[in-house]
This record gives structure tokens, sequence and C-alpha cells, in this order.
DNA sequence: TTATAGATGCAAGCGTATTGCATGTAGTAT
DNA sequence: ATACTACATGCAATACGCTTGCATCTATAA
């Protein structure tokens, strides 16, 4: 649930994009959904928006957004990977081990985290990754 | 850096799973590096150590290993996975952009993190996983 | 409207991971 | 020590995610 209303053409112009429909059908899916998409899900929404897009490009759509900022690039334990929007309030994600759901984490002040490990050991740390696994609320039952 | 000696033969047999020269040699790289290794790292280690084992192979025992829970799968933004020990004490990963280089990170206290996502909302948290990114020490001059 | 840099489709190709089947071998019983 | 059997391995085929080269098409700007 994204409650900004995004212009996706506006959005891929200020990245020197060119405004496509393949590129504005998949913009529109980060910002209508907050399920991090893999290539085939992007490439099945296209197409149920009547825009058929081969996996080629979908691959190169979801790469250039991620080089662009735009988009970024996740792993949930599966051997492929998953696309999210960039510029989402910093969070994580948690997955159901037992039907998959995916649901967003957030305010989990790993900054503070980071600045420890810094003074620490120097590491100077730009990003991170983390999920949670286990069992949701309706799976615990 | 594993400073319990293990008795590789011995483990695998408490597993059930038969000492083989390949899964003999494979536990003992684990236990001998810190380093997670991906399927290619066992294998030629396997190579060096007069021992060679089809890929098929590896990805068999580090697949058998990991589900007997001696080993845990983990991802480091690669398109692979990557396994290292699964009774390692609790610890995350630090990966250099820049050289590669990984390291261990403990003493998060994440657990305090996943009580509070429980108490909030309702989710029941078995695992996680956190990986930092940035530069490491020699890399930021 | 036209020109052109950039995007796409298609097919080939690469790397990771899995699987079926025949063969080999570790563990066990004799 | 020997033979048996269940399990492990090698090999080849296959699936899948992802990338790339090249010809064609198109969004944008002149």
């Amino acid at each position: 649930m994204n409650t900004r209303q995004h212009n996706c053409k506006e959005e891929l112009q200020e990245t020197e994009l060119r405004a496509t429909p393949a590129r504005i059908a998949a913009m529109r899916y980060f910002e209508q959904t907050d399920k991090p998409a893999d290539v085939q899900m992007l490439k099945t929404y296209l197409h149920k928006q009547k825009i058929k897009a081969d996996s080629a490009t979908v691959f190169r759509i979801v790469n250039t957004f991620t080089q662009k900022g735009l988009t970024k690039q996740i792993q949930l334990n599966e051997n492929k990977f998953r696309y999210e929007l960039a510029d989402k309030i910093d969070h994580h994600h948690f997955i159901c081990d037992n039907c998959g759901t995916i649901e967003d984490i957030s305010d989990c002040n790993i900054e503070a985290i980071e600045k420890e490990i810094n003074q620490k050991k120097g590491l100077l740390i730009k990003r991170h990754r983390l999920e949670f696994f286990g069992l949701c609320k309706s799976c615990q039952r």
C-alpha cells in the first residue's frame, strides 16, 4: 500500500528513461502493490495489462530501474531476485514458512547497531538486508 | 575460525549420513574456515584434497547437510547460495562492496527486535537473516 | 515529419541447481 | 573376511534464472 500517487511517466523521464508502455506499467505495478515482484510476476502483470513483454525485456527493465535507483533488488531465500520500490521508508520483510506471505516490517532501528559495528570494527556500512522467517498470524493455528 | 575440534566422521554418523570421503572433506572445510562456501568453492577444495566429486554430488551434499541441520543456506546478494555451519553462534555477515571480503558480525541482539515484532504484529519469528554491505577497513582508503 | 539514440524481440548462451538411472561403496550381517 | 543392501555417486539430460548480440522498432527531440 503506497499512499503516494505518482505520475509514472514523469517519474521515468526524470531519470532519463524513455516512457515506454512496458516501463510505465512496471512502474505502476511497484506503486500499486507492496509485494516484491520477481520477473515472472511482473511479466504476468504486464500481459494482464495487454502489454506483452519478453522476459529479456522485463529483466532489462528491473535492472535499469535498480541501476537508476527507482527499485532495489532483494532476495528472500529463493534462487531468484525480487524487486521493490527503493524509496519506501527503510523496512524489512517477514516471510511465512507455511504460506509464503510477505509482510513489511519497519521501525527496527538497525542504524544503532550499524554505528556500533563501525566503532568496534571500522567497517563502513552503507546498506543492510534483514529478513525474518516464521509463521504468520493465521498459520500459527 | 572455529575453535571446537570435531571428528567429522562421527558427526556424520550421528546424523545417519554415511561417512563418504567427499562428505568428510566437505565437513572439514566448513569447520576449518569461516568463509561461507558456494558449490564451486567446495568442489575446488575437494579436488585439492585429491577427492574428485561431481558438481551434482556437491549440490546433494550441501542439500543433505542443510536438511539434517549441519549447515545452513545463505544468500549474499549473488545469484547462488552459500553454505556455512549451522551451529555457529548466531551471527551475521558484512560483505565489502569493493573486494568482496566476507566478515562475521555478532552481538547484534536481534532477539529484542523480534520480541517487539511478535508483540506488535503477532508474527511468530523462528529465524532471521541480516547482512551488511559497505566498505571494509582496507577498502576505505 | 524525420532522424536517431535508445528500447524491444528473438534466439543463443551461460551458470546454478535438480533429477533419473546405472554403477559404486559404506555399513552391517553373516 | 565376504556378501548383501541401502545409500551415495557419476554422468547426462534438463530446468530455470539471467544475460547478450543483433536486427527491428519506437519514444523523443530537432
